[in-house]
DNA sequence: ATGGCGAATGCAATTCGA
């Protein structure tokens, strides 16, 4: 079985060079991020017409997660509101960053985390209140079945210092403060592991760059899409990887797919 | 320290991303 993940930063602007990867690399599920897109307005028919079953949750201009399938997704989810209820997620629900469902008995939780702005601005805060929503999220969860959990995203976070090519001022930045750190680290210690880190353990690697000043030819990254599995899952992945053959092509997206194999 | 680039909206310039 083959997971990946990819911000595609639109899915319409992207879709040549989405379908051309899955293709190439037909993996058995692909969790999206950025499909900045209304649901009515999603191209679903040239990613069903190479195999896919398509499952998605979007909205005008911003946000958006998807998820396409080999298999049909079984318990099919959006949003925090059908495991916290409406009362405890308000508002939270209304930018799209959450979907989640159940192929061949392992649940995959597909987000798209706040990306925060600026330290001390109202979308810092929105984003640690995600984070801390995101973990009585799993936690529930957790409670209510006993399948194993792959999460994955893109999670605008950096947990270590080797995740950021320059982590010089990182306790000032968005992506790598301490209460960002820390809040993440909390959803990991409900069980979950970096799965990429299983595997690769230097510096150096990264799933994003910079449009601007030259980040991918510089590579200057940071490494901030990942895939967390439960115990017993983790223990059976084989490989994880980060391709960053999409990054080199004309009108790519920021963000380059990671993909696990277990 | 600042701005760089790219996408969406909607048709110019602004908002947002990371």
């Amino acid at each position: 079985m083959q997971i990946a993940t990819w911000n595609v930063n639109s899915i319409r602007t992207r879709q040549e060079i989405v379908i051309n990867w899955l293709n190439n690399n037909p993996v058995d599920v692909l969790c999206l991020q950025e499909t900045k897109v209304r649901d009515e307005q999603f191209p679903l028919a040239p990613f069903q017409e190479i195999g896919y079953h398509v499952s998605i949750s979007g909205q005008k201009a911003y946000n958006g997660v998807a998820i396409f399938s080999r298999q049909p997704l079984q318990d099919l989810s959006m949003g925090f509101s059908p495991i916290l209820g409406e009362d405890l997620v308000g508002d939270y629900d209304e930018q799209k960053r959450v979907i989640s469902g159940v192929v061949d008995n392992v649940r995959i939780v597909n987000l798209y985390v706040p990306n925060g702005s600026a330290i001390d601005s109202d979308k810092y805060v929105y984003k640690l209140g995600w984070l801390d929503l995101l973990k009585q999220y799993l936690e529930k969860l957790q409670a209510e079945q006993s399948l194993e959990i792959c999460i994955c995203g893109d999670f605008n976070i950096a947990l270590e210092d080797k995740d950021i090519h320059n982590p010089k001022g990182k306790a000032k930045h968005v992506m790598s403060s301490p209460p960002e750190r820390e809040a993440l680290s909390h959803i990991l210690d409900l069980g979950f592991q970096d799965v990429f880190r299983k595997f690769i353990s230097e510096e150096g690697h990264y799933s994003w760059w910079d449009y601007r000043s030259g980040g991918f030819a510089r590579n200057r990254g940071w490494r901030i899409d990942h895939h967390y599995f439960t115990s017993n899952l983790y223990q059976q992945a084989t490989k994880c990887w980060i391709d960053s053959e999409p990054r080199k092509l004309e009108k790519p997206s920021d963000h380059a797919p990671v993909i696990v194999e277990y």
